[in-house]
DNA sequence: TGAGCATGTAAGCAACTCTAATATCCACCT
DNA sequence: AGGTGGATATTAGAGTTGCTTACATGCTCA
C-alpha cells in the first residue's frame, strides 16, 4: 500500500515546484524530501520526476499521483475537521493570518472575547499582508486568514477555499486642519483628485488601489509620499504635506492639525476571513469567527468617524 | 496531521470486530495494534473503543473516522490501480481466490496462458469455497474470486464489488451404466426427482441448491450420501448406490459404469470472477479475466457431455 | 472461583526517517 | 571557456517510531 506520508511529499512537490520549495513548506531538509522521493518512485516502479536544468519537472505518472493525493488530502483534513466537530467543544490551536488594521482594529476586542469564552482555544496570530496570508493558507501554515478587499480590486483565492465576510471599513480623507477643505461635512471624489497624496507602500494593493481609484476618474494621482504606517501618514498630513486616505477600522486618536472628512462615494473595503474549505465544521473556526464579527458589530456601532 | 496508517489499524478493528481479530487481518501483534490505536486515541484527544465485556465497543467518534477512513483507503486503491494502469504493463502479484471446480476446470488453461503473455506477472492461487472467498476479498487477503452461483441460488456479493462472468457450466446426471435412464439422450427433471442423490456436502450451497430444485418441484430429496470430492462421488455411483449432479466444468474422465445425461430444464450454473471496484483499471485484473474467460472459451468449444 | 479469552503495559530491538556534510549537475554570466 | 549560484543526489550517523516478546490485568462463563 502506497504510504500516504511519501504522497505528501509528492504533493508539496507538485504545489511548490520543486524540491527545495518543497522541503521548505514542509519544515524538513533537501535531503529528507529527496530521500521519500526516491523511495516513492523504487515503491511505484516508475520514474516520477525528470531532472529538468536546475529543477525538476513531474512526469505524468507523477501528476496522476498527485491529483489523486489531492483528493486524499482534503479527506483527511475534513475527518480531522468532522471529529472536531464531533467533539462540540472549541479547544486546539488555530493560526489566523491577518492584514495589520485588521488586527489593529478587531482583534483587541475580539482575542479577550475568545480567551474568556474558549479557554482551551489558543490562538496564534501572524501579522501579514493579503498576498502573504494567501500562500501561508495554501501551504497549510495558517488555519484562518483575515484580509482586506478593496473595492474595484478583489482578491482571488485559491481553489477550495471558503470565505465568509466581516464587515465593511470605509475610508475617509485626511486632510491638514488648514486645508480649505478640511472642515466640510462631506466632499465629492472629484473635488480631491488634484491633491497631493501620502500613499501606502509602493506596489501594496492599497497604493495600486488609490492609483486606481484615481485614474478611473480620468486623473493622474500626484503621490508625494510612499510610507507603510498609518501613524506616519498622519504626521505628514498634519505637516500639511498632503492628504490621505485613512480606513477608519484601526484608526486610533487622530493627530492635531489632521481633520478626517468622509468622501462620496464611499472608499469602501470588505473585510472578510477565509479557511480551507475541509475545515468548514470546525467548531474553532466556527468561534473566532463568530468572534471576529461581534467585534465588528460593536466597532460600528460606536463612534463614527471622528 | 492525522496518521493514515492508523486510521488503517482503526479501520481494521471496526471491521474485524476486536482488536484480536484486527491484529490477524493485519498480521501483526494484538499489542501494536493496541499500541497504535492507544497513540490514536491521544492524538485526537477523545477515546475511541469502550471496554465492552471481553472485547471493545467503537464510540461514535470512532465509528465517524472510520467512515471517514474508508473512503480515504478506497482512494488509495483508486491511486494505486490508475498508476499502474497508466504504467500499462501487467505486471506484479495478484491473490486470487478461486472455487476448487473452476480451478480444476480453467486454471490449467488460464494459468500458462498468463504465464506465456506475462512473464512479470506473478498469480499467487488460493482454492477457496466462496463463502471463504468473500471475507478474503473484504480483507484484502484476496485480489481477485472467482465463484460460481447456481441458477436460483445467487450469492450476495459485498458493497464495492464488481462482477464480470467469465462462462455458464451446465450440469448433467450422473447415474449408474445399467440404469434404466441411463442410456437416455436427455432427461426430462420431473423424471429424476425420486432417485436416491448423491449430494455435496452437507450445509454447502450445492448442497442446498441440490433440495432447492427438487422441492421446488414438489418433491422431497432423498440424500443417501453427503461427500465433498467428484471422484468419490463418481465411485459411489459406479457402484450402483445413487445418481449425482456432475458439473461439466472440471469434471475429469468417467470411471467404468457410469453415464452421464443432459437434464432438462438445464441445471446452469454461473462462473464469475469478482474485485474490489478501486481495483478495475489494474491491467493485472484485467489480463486474468481475459485469461479466464479464453479458457472458458476454448473449454466450452470442446467436447460436450461425454 | 478458576479457566479462557481479550486488552493493556514495559523493555528491547529493528527499521525508518531525519539531519548534516558533501558531491554533482546545470544554466547563466563574464 | 570557466566560474558561480541555485538546484538535486548521496552518504553516514543520530533520533524516533513501531514492532515483538513477555507479562499483567480485566471480564465472562462454567
Amino acid at each position: 500500500m502506497l504510504s500516504v506520508d511519501r504522497l505528501r511529499v509528492l504533493h508539496a512537490i507538485a504545489a511548490h515546484g520543486s524540491l527545495s520549495a518543497a522541503s521548505q513548506a514542509l519544515h524538513v531538509t533537501n535531503s529528507a524530501v529527496s530521500q521519500q522521493l526516491a523511495k516513492l518512485e523504487r515503491e511505484v516502479g516508475q520514474p516520477l520526476v525528470e531532472r529538468n536544468g536546475r529543477g525538476v519537472r513531474l512526469t505524468d505518472a507523477a501528476e496522476l499521483l498527485v491529483e489523486h493525493t489531492s483528493r486524499i488530502l482534503s479527506l483527511v483534513h475534513r475527518a480531522e475537521a468532522d471529529l472536531e466537530a464531533h467533539r462540540g467543544d472549541v479547544t486546539g490551536h488555530l493560526r489566523l493570518s491577518a492584514t495589520p488594521t485588521a488586527v489593529r482594529g478587531l482583534l483587541p476586542a475580539a482575542l479577550p472575547a475568545l480567551r474568556e469564552a474558549h479557554p482551551g482555544l489558543r490562538v496564534e496570530l501572524q501579522e501579514e499582508e493579503p498576498h502573504e496570508s494567501i500562500p501561508a493558507m495554501v501551504n497549510g501554515d495558517a488555519d484562518l486568514a483575515m484580509v482586506v478587499d478593496w473595492m474595484g480590486s478583489p482578491l482571488t483565492l485559491p481553489q477550495g477555499m471558503t470565505r465568509a465576510s466581516v464587515m465593511e471599513d470605509v475610508g475617509d480623507i485626511a486632510l491638514p486642519a488648514e486645508h480649505p477643505l478640511a472642515h466640510r461635512e462631506l466632499l465629492e471624489l472629484d473635488e480631491i483628485l488634484d491633491l497631493p497624496w501620502i500613499s501606502w507602500t509602493k506596489g501594496s494593493i492599497c497604493d495600486d488601489w488609490l492609483h486606481g481609484i484615481i485614474r478611473g476618474r480620468g486623473a493622474e494621482p500626484t503621490v508625494v509620499h510612499n510610507v507603510e504606517e498609518h501613524q506616519t501618514k498622519l504626521a505628514l498630513v498634519a505637516a500639511g504635506i498632503g492628504a490621505a486616505v485613512m480606513p477608519r477600522l484601526g484608526r486610533g486618536p487622530l493627530p492635531e492639525g489632521v481633520r478626517v472628512v468622509p468622501v462620496q462615494p464611499a472608499l469602501v473595503r470588505q473585510v472578510y476571513v477565509f479557511w480551507r474549505s475541509e475545515a468548514s465544521r470546525r467548531p474553532a473556526i466556527r468561534a473566532v469567527v463568530r468572534a471576529l464579527r461581534e467585534a465588528a458589530g460593536t466597532y460600528t456601532d460606536g463612534p463614527g468617524p471622528g
